[in-house]
DNA sequence: GGTCGGATGACAGTTGTGTGACAAAACCCC
DNA sequence: GGGGTTTTGTCACACAACTGTCATCCGACC
């Protein structure tokens, strides 16, 4: 069954959403603030996440932010307000969707499964280029079982290339992807890459794992 | 940059929308019905595809169907109707976002982003031309098993035609789609589809898999 | 055998990539 | 909180790879 959270601080909407969902077959259960939404989702992630916007103490923007920095999880906010920054600044900081209250909820079905099904990548166990180990959980690399001393952006870099592995990821999706910028100097890629490199390549110059597909960007291989 | 077709009736609206969506950096063109839409994305894709409810002959959700049946791209309705039955028919027919007119430029723009960040899932397999191997994902031709490095625009020229495969493609149409030159020197084919001879080809002279048919064009075959 | 479309080798200009230096920002340990 | 350290992002330069053009040659087809 699909799980979904509810952070919502209103306990009449929020019991009203969660009745309704309910009654559509999910798994639903509510918080009333960002921080116990947070939590929650750290321990017992659910499937999706409904999260308003206007909450007590950390607000819904930082809240998405916080959600997505460690998890993949759809994001649908719900507001009331029916306004374009909101809207926009919602998705900037990471939402899936938006949808104004009150909600219909069979609409609301609709778009949550619209957003599963476009899909999300899993967790990616330890993997293992030739004498390279990367090990996504544990946030560690080694290199021939020693462990190797690599930055967070530098890991984050190679995570992405590791769970696309044998795929090439142009600079652009390694930026959104890693960085998280929509936009932005390519450039900045080639210099982690080079970094990267120096540490996880016997001989930077011509590396065998980490190789670059001119013109169309880099791909980590075995 | 990122292409976006817009499927609209109304000329005015349309104008506006690719306006303002190039305003935005959007390589935005419009069509005006959905026959036209399909066919248009079958030859020249768009990175997103915007397309009102309400169209002439074929309506939105029979064209975000078929839209739908060869391709993951992401398919957001624009709708004047802002009802609940509405937007679950069209989510349910493999819409991803539906937004109601008039639309705020830039929630679009962010929602649009939104929904490419969560990325395309399908993966375009490796097709195998005798001992020729063309990998897309991997930005990677092999022969006899072992890589050939070939360069980005012999490497399109090839996955165009491997796209293709055993269907003739004339100059022009090679031109319009790995160089996207709408006009140019057709001979400029010519001397990529020789380099690329030499690279995958056992005896240049005598092409196996990428063959020339005299006054009409190149194929890949197998 | 002439003509036209296609193949090819050379070349110069352009583009893409690697890298070292540096400043700003973040982080950490008192 | 403060000072040192690490990490990050920007920039400029150098170099290598790639691209498109052109002239010439070749071979198929009528």
């Amino acid at each position: 069954m699909t799980a979904v959270l509810v952070i919502e601080d209103d306990d009449r909407i929020r019991l009203a959403m969660l009745l309704a969902l309910d009654d559509e077959g999910y798994d639903a259960y509510g918080v009333a603030t960002a921080e116990e939404g947070l939590r929650r989702q750290r321990t017992t992630p659910a499937d999706n996440v409904l999260v308003d916007l206007m909450l007590p103490g950390m607000d819904g923007f930082e809240c998405i932010r916080q959600l997505r920095r460690d998890d993949d999880v759809p994001i649908v906010v719900i507001s009331a307000r029916d306004d374009t920054h909101d809207i926009v600044a919602a998705l900037e900081a990471g939402a899936d969707d938006y949808v104004v209250k009150p909600v219909a909820i069979k609409e609301l079905s609709a778009r949550l499964r619209a957003l599963r099904r476009r899909g999300r990548a899993t967790q990616v166990p330890t993997q293992v280029f030739g004498d390279l180990e990367i090990s996504p959980d544990a946030g560690e690399v080694r290199r021939a079982g020693q462990p190797v001393p690599v930055t967070r952006t530098e890991f984050r870099l190679l995570c992405e290339l590791a769970e696309h592995a044998g795929k090439v990821l142009s600079r652009q999706q390694l930026l959104q992807r890693v960085w998280g910028y929509d936009t932005g100097d390519e450039r900045l890629v080639d210099v982690h890459v080079g970094r990267v490199r120096q540490k996880i390549e016997q001989d930077p110059a011509n590396p065998r794992h980490l190789v670059t597909l001119r013109g169309l960007g880099y791909k980590l291989q075995r």
